[in-house]
DNA sequence: GATGAATGAGACTTCATTCAT
DNA sequence: GATGAATGAAGTCTCATTCAT
C-alpha cells in the first residue's frame, strides 16, 4: 500500500486528477480506464474524484478538452513565419509538427467515438467555449493567406483546401500507423514523409506541358 | 418447463450476430454495446454468441474486420478508369466516394483506439490475413501510375504522397465533422468539398511565375 | 474437430459415458466437470448424455456407484487367506491394498460432500441396492473372525473395531497425503507405512508388565 | 436515487464474510454455495466480497484455513494429561473429541477434493504458513511419548502409528456415517464407539498365548 | 476537502438441458 | 439412437458512485 498523507497541497487536486486520467487513458484506453486506477495514479482517494467532477465522463471530457488547445498552441506559431524561410521549409516543419502531434493526440481523440455520450458532452462544451477542431486549421490558413499576399503561394489556391490536404495527410498517416503498427508504414519506407508530402502539394499533379487529351469539353 | 423455441435455421447465425453487433456498435458505441443488446438485436439468446465467438471482443473484431475490405472494394474500381474521363473528374469521384465511406466507417474504426486489447487483436488478424489499411491506397496509387504513364499526371509526382493527400483530406474532414457536428463544417460552408480539394491538389500551391522572394538568405 | 462417425456400436454407449465421466471427474474435479467435456471425452454428442441419464448428476452418481464395489471386490479375497501365511503378513497385504485403493477412490468419493443433492441420490441408491460402505469392512471382519476361530487372533478382540482401526489409518493417511501432497508425508518418511501400522495394531499399546499406576478402579 | 445504507462498522467485515461463507458451505455444499447467498447471509452486498477476497475461491479457502487450527486447538490439550487419569480414559476422551470434530469438519474438508484449484490454493497457503494436517497428530504423538516415558505405554510402540490408527478409525467412522446416514452405523449399533476402539488398540490383536501355528516358514 | 469501505446494478460468461434433424 | 446448435437461467465479478468519518 502507498500512504496518502493529508499534507498534500489542496490546490491542484483537480489538475492532478486530469493528469492522472490522461495517463491512464493513454495506457489502458477509454474502455479499461477505471476510476479506481485513475485515483490511484493521482495518489488520491476514489471519492475525491466526485468532489471535482460530476462523474467519470466529466473527468474524461476534461482530458479531451485539453487536447485541441495543445494542438492549436503548437501550430499557432506558423503565421508569424510567413515570408521567412521558404514556403517549402515552413510547410515541411508544419507537417513534421503535425505528425508529432497527431501521434500524441489521435489515440485519445479517437476514443471519443467509442462513447456517444462522451462525444455529445464534448460537443456541448466546444459550442459553449466557441472552440472546434477547425481552429487547428486557422493558423495554417492564415499563414497561406499571408504567403499568397506576398506572392509565394499562387493566388488561386484555396487556403482551407490546402491546409486540409496537408494536415489530413498527416493525420491519416498516423491513423494507419497506429492501427497497424509502425512496421507496416506503407510510405515507401521513408522515415520522414513530410518533405514528399509538401513537395507534392506544392507542385500539384498536373503535367507542366499538358497534352491535349487532358482537355475535356 | 421452459420453452426452447428454435425456429431459425442454423446457417447464418454467425453472420446474424456480426450484423447485429455492427448495428448496436453504430447506435450505442463500443462503450455501451452490451452482449445482451447485441443478442436481442440478433434475435438470439445471449449464450449463442459464445457458440460462435470466443468472447465479446472477438465479435467486435469480426465487425471491424469487414470495414476495411468494404472500403477497398469501393475504391478498387478506380484503376480501370485511368485514361477515361478527366483526371479531375476521376479524382473528384474518388474524393466523393471516400467522404461517403469515411462517414460510414470512421466512427466504428476509431473506436478501436478505445480498447488496446481490441486493437491488438485487430492487428494480429490483419497480420495473419496479410491485409492492412494501406491496401486502401493501393488502387489510388495504381490509378495515378496509370495516368502518369499516359502523361495525364506529372511524371515527377509521388503517387503515394498524392493519394495520401487526397484521402487524408477526406478522412480529416469527416473526422472533424463527426467530432463537432455537421453544422460546424469549416470548409467555406460548401456542401461538396471534393471539387475544391481536387482542384487544389491538381494545381499545387506554387505560383506560376515564382518571384525571387522565394529565395531566402 | 474430431469426426463422430455414426458407425460406432450402440451397445456400450452408457458405459462409454460413465467411463468418460470418471476420467473427467478425476482430471478436473466435480466442480469443473462439464457435460460438454464429458461428452467430448466419450466421443459422443452432449445430447446423447440425456438419452441414458436423467441429468448430469445421475451420470455422476453412476460413477460413484462403481467405486465401492471396486473396493469390496479387491478386499473381498481376504477371508480365504485366513489360516494361511501369518496374520501379520495378511494384514500388511490388506493395508497395502487399502492404501492403493484409497489413493484411487478417495478423491472421487470425497467429492460427494460437495453437493448435498448428489450425496442424497447416492444414499437413496445405496438403500435400494442394500449396499453401504460398511460392506468394505465385512470381508475384513470375516477374516478376523476366522483367525479368532483358529486362535491366531485374541478371542476378546472386536473384529469390527480392529478392521476400522486398520482401514481408518490407511484412509486417513491417504486423505492427508492428498491434501498436502506426498512430500509432506508425516509418517517418519517411511515409504511403506503398512508394516508399522499392522505391527502396532497387533501388539497393542499396553506395556507387557503393567505398573500398578496403570490399574484403575 | 438509490440508497446506500452503511450502518455497520467496517471492522469485522472480512470475518463476517468468512462466517457467512462457512454457514452457506455447510448448508448447501461447495457446489451450491453462491456468492449471492453468502453475501446475503453476511448481510452485505455481493461486491463487498471482492473488497476482501480476490475471488470466491479465496473466500472458500479462508473458510478451510480455519478448520485445521480448530481441530488442533481442541486436540492440543491432550499432552498435558499424560500421567493423569488412565491411558484408556485419556484416549477414549480423545476419540470422542475426534469423532465430534470430524463430524463437524469432514463435510467441509472433503469438499476440497471437488475442486483441484481450491485444493491447490489450500496447499500453497499451508506451505506458506508451515501448517499441515499432520499437525493434528502431533499432540497425540507427544502425549503417547510422554506416557511411554513413564511406562504407561509400551516402549516399542510407534506413537505416530498409534495416533494414526486411533484418529483414522474415528475419521473413517464419521466418513461412512456421513456418506450413508447415521441409521446405517455398522458398528454393532453401539452409540459410542470410542471405548471399543481404544480397548482394541490398547490390547492389540495378538493372543496372549500364541499358538505355534502362528509361526510360518 | 479528503477518504475508502460499501454498494448494487449490470456486465460478461458458463453450462445443463432441449429438440428439430 | 445420436446429434449439436440453441437456449436462458444463473453464476461470478467489475466498477461508477455514495456517504459516514
Amino acid at each position: 500500500m502507498i500512504e496518502h498523507p493529508r499534507a498534500r497541497p489542496a490546490a491542484g487536486t483537480r489538475a492532478q486528477l486530469v493528469d492522472a486520467a490522461e495517463r491512464v487513458l493513454r495506457a489502458k484506453g477509454l474502455a479499461r480506464a477505471t476510476t479506481r486506477e485513475i485515483a490511484r495514479e493521482a495518489g488520491l482517494a476514489e471519492g475525491t474524484l466526485y468532489l471535482h467532477f460530476a462523474d467519470k465522463l466529466d473527468l474524461v471530457r476534461a482530458v479531451h478538452e485539453r487536447l485541441l488547445p495543445a494542438f492549436v498552441e503548437v501550430v499557432g506559431q506558423l503565421p508569424e513565419r510567413a515570408g521567412g524561410g521558404t514556403v517549402e521549409g515552413n510547410l515541411t516543419d508544419l507537417a513534421r509538427g503535425a505528425l508529432r502531434l497527431y501521434r500524441d493526440l489521435l489515440p485519445l481523440g479517437s476514443s471519443l467515438f467509442a462513447d456517444p455520450e462522451l462525444l455529445e458532452r464534448y460537443r456541448v462544451r466546444l459550442a459553449e467555449r466557441g472552440g472546434g477542431p477547425h481552429r487547428a486549421w486557422e493558423p495554417v490558413v492564415a499563414y497561406l493567406r499571408a504567403e499568397q499576399a506576398i506572392g509565394r503561394v499562387a493566388a488561386g489556391v484555396d487556403p482551407a483546401a490546402a491546409a486540409l490536404l496537408l494536415l489530413g495527410a498527416c493525420q491519416q498517416l498516423v491513423f494507419v500507423e497506429l492501427l497497424t503498427g509502425p512496421q507496416t508504414l506503407p510510405f515507401r519506407g521513408r522515415p520522414d514523409p513530410a518533405p514528399e508530402l509538401v513537395r507534392t502539394l506544392l507542385a500539384g499533379l498536373r503535367p507542366s506541358h499538358p497534352t491535349e487529351t487532358e482537355t475535356n469539353p
